[in-house]
DNA sequence: CTTGACCTTCTAGTTACTGGAAGGTCTATA
DNA sequence: TATAGACCTTCCAGTAACTAGAAGGTCAAG
């Protein structure tokens, strides 16, 4: 398969899959004119790596996943470890945001929102 | 004051408010020796924005809001609508995280995490 | 034999800093 | 007065994960 085969299979963009090799992720096959060939197993590990980006595994856990998704004498409790890591992470990034957003949707409350200059919400960001 | 002095009272690292005034947020004086020279105003720009920052507005937001701060002929109506899509922004990011979040902790609940290989995470991530 | 859709590599830009090196300045103390 | 160390300066490079674009090679169809 060609890259914009497997782009369309795995969902990814050709771009993406290019980088994906420059960082080690995948070693496609070259073709005598140079171009990458894919193999099954290519594909399979692009679409394992979208799926885990989509989650929001960084590169780096992607890597790590995909060395377990390969190694047949894994533990599964290896990759729940990650998961769950993974997990609290996105748990600690909402409750950063709700509370970004109490704050805010306060702000916003307390603000005429008209044509006049007196803004509660700037008066806040400004106060010392 | 110097730039200690300011990073101390803003909260804001040396190194970052150096670099807001690369970027044209601030233009402190200088003093004789080089060293830059932070008026109380500039301390004010430095706390809005560590606030705005912190409510996670984008640095160019943050440009457009100080301009806003102090222009004396604002609407406030035009600080509330940049606010009301930085909620909104905030909600989409927050449920897109809810939505990896069910995702994860689904896949989670089914995996054994004991010393055996087979996980159903990385079967799902692995599926075509 | 040309057109257009592929493919290649390479460079650089994105966001918002952060770290570190090399070197000038200021202040207090020996 | 010398010097130590705590400031300050600029500049360069790196971070995460791509993405855009340029310049140019390849392939299949008409």
């Amino acid at each position: 398969m060609n890259i914009s085969d497997v782009a369309k299979a795995s969902g990814l963009p050709a771009k993406t899959i290019r980088y994906y090799e420059d960082i080690g992720l995948l070693t496609p096959q070259r073709a005598q004119n140079g171009y990458r060939s894919f193999s099954d197993r290519d594909l399979h590990k692009l679409t394992f790596l979208g799926r885990a980006r989509a989650l929001g595994f960084s590169i780096d856990i992607c890597r790590t996943l995909l060395a377990l998704y390969e190694d047949d004498s894994r533990e599964s409790a290896q990759v729940k470890a990650l998961a769950q890591d993974h997990l609290k992470a996105i748990d600690d990034k909402v409750d950063q945001l709700l509370s970004m957003r109490r704050t805010l949707a306060n702000l916003i409350d307390s603000c005429a929102g008209d044509q006049r200059p007196d803004c509660p919400i700037l008066a806040d960001l400004g106060k010392l």
